[in-house]
DNA sequence: CGCATTCGATGAACCGGTTCATTGACTCCT
DNA sequence: AGGAGTCAATGAACCGGTTCATCGAATGCG
């Protein structure tokens, strides 16, 4: 039996006789034969693997992000390979770079700096569509983020409709998207309401639990402490409480607190805290959705942008400034 | 330039001159050359990929396991494959058997049930290592589990002390080794202690938030409702506490209250929720170091199984029963 | 009956590396 | 000077599929 004529079986080739295939299978089953997908990958050109590399997947709701990005991408045929790159650029340049080496047949990522010169040279010159996770820098890329800036203008008006003005923020990055439109929307919710935030009340790159804790601990420790207070980066609301706990002070009471995402700890704590929230199962199944498009070969003009609504939980962690 | 000649180059082979190594190296940073790693797999029958299917990635404190994993390999010069099984048997065959057609180099997963036949089968034909996560079933694979079966005979010494004797318990799947080893150290510190347990107070096949809702909900409509409830299942404390809050039971007062596994919210909850903890992340980096010794061919004879320890930390939400 | 056409199976080329036997040049020793 | 030995580069075989031109057999038609 020749090769070729194998392969014409497992590939349904319509000139097959059903006697053929029949002697085909049964060879197959008796000698327990199964195909060599890197040979099928070295000759196609195409590995049927998506790669997706996140800052930390760590963060308890990219998980969700992952998990359903792999469902439809497994529906497709694609198996999905992971990799962080903890927000480094030359993590990302080097992975790029491997994933082009195994050639990976498409690319879902965060980026730690949407301007960072080596990380736009690499993904322009990726031979593979590269969809960009919560990040908003690139217009000739398909791009699934959330609005986060209308979930922070939200936040930020319920804030100031209940008289607090010593508003503080502790965001992430702000060189990465999420952050950045956090913050934008922030000060369109001041701007609207003719009011300047307090730049000494405004904390940047607060991306882990312990850095939340001590830009809490540090803002509280001011001669004028905030209100209220906006913890809009991600998984970080845990510092944030552990600071305000250990200091005595109490969420809700002695000062407002809104979570930039939401979680058990969120909607459990006492008060329960108010906080944004989006579909990141929903922004996985339309990532890996547009990516099998591009990967399709679907001549697709431009960068897409699809921007998944965000929301405000109103819980019992805002409430009226005391006169 | 022979493309044999280029090979010895890349590859770092003794027997090279300096005059030629620059030449190709010139010649490929002229050419944008870069290895085709299917090529590679193809001709070396490996593929330097390891695959982890695990039953959920959603479930936080995994995404730490996968981390910590994925960086030890990374390191190693390996790419990590990922998908989910949602603890079906037959799409743990079917991944067993995926794998084996990309020649994936070693696997780690977790299994749905571990007395499977065709899951057994499986695994006993697959012809990389395969590292079990959390299960310890199958004698002659390598294990890496948590010492759960220790740290519920703690958490349920500390019941019994505490005076109460009405424990409810919730578990997952008992088909999986982390639930019945919690259910065996549950059964052990009763006996020890020389109490039978009540049968209507165990509550087992509790996956999900929902379902630790319905069960504790269920639980305290009983006539005899629990003085004491040890919510031993993954990631579903939430659920449990979502279900005292509404039917307005206070954790700690109206009932005491025992985590499978720590969390934000159970450090964070008023009061703060005594709870069994084990370190994920040792976990993630001893699954990857193992699987790597068998990958590299290391001669070790059976299975191994690393057992992490597990702690109890006790909080507020265990008090003595009130007489 | 003979020629053209159709159909199904075949074998060889190819994908892009790695490896090894082979070759040719050079050195060293007598 | 000549032979042995060393060393670096070469080219061909191979990994396991897919694809396509080719071939033989069977069928159809005049």
């Amino acid at each position: 039996m020749a090769v070729g004529t194998v392969s014409r079986v497992l590939n349904d080739h319509p000139r097959v006789t059903r006697e053929l295939r029949e002697r085909v299978e049964k060879a197959m089953a008796h000698l327990g034969y199964e195909v060599d997908v890197t040979a099928q990958s070295m000759r196609a050109g195409r590995s049927r693997l998506v790669a997706c590399a996140i800052r930390d997947f760590d963060i308890p709701r990219f998980a969700l992000f992952i998990k359903e990005a792999e469902a439809v991408l497994r529906e497709a045929g694609y198996t999905l390979l992971l990799a962080s790159t903890t927000n480094r650029p030359d993590i990302e340049i080097g992975l790029l770079s491997a994933f082009r080496r195994r050639r990976v047949d498409g690319v879902m990522m965060t980026l730690s700096d949407e301007q960072h010169r080596g990380v736009r040279e690499a993904l322009s010159a990726a031979p593979m569509p590269v969809l960009l996770i919560d990040r908003d820098g690139i217009a000739t890329l398909d791009r699934v983020t959330a609005d986060h800036r209308e979930g922070a203008r939200l936040a930020t008006t319920h804030l100031l409709g209940l008289g607090h003005w010593r508003i503080a923020m502790l965001v992430g990055d702000l060189k990465a998207f999420p952050s950045r439109s956090r913050l934008e929307g922030f000060r369109e919710a001041c701007s609207a309401a003719g009011m300047v935030p307090h730049p000494r009340l405004l904390r940047d790159n607060v991306l882990s639990g312990e850095d939340a804790y001590r830009a809490t601990a540090s803002l509280m420790a001011l001669a004028e402490p905030p209100t209220a207070l906006f913890v809009a980066a991600m998984d970080t609301l845990g510092g944030c409480l552990r600071a305000l706990r250990t200091m005595g002070i109490a969420a809700g009471d002695g000062i407002s607190v809104v979570a930039g995402s939401d979680s058990d700890l969120a909607e459990l704590y006492a008060p329960p805290i108010t906080a944004i929230t989006w579909d990141l199962a929903a922004m996985g199944r339309h990532a890996a959705t547009m990516l099998l498009e591009r990967m399709r070969g679907d001549e697709i003009e431009g960068g897409r942008g699809l921007a998944v609504p965000t929301e405000l939980i109103i819980r019992g962690s805002t409430r009226p400034l005391p006169s």
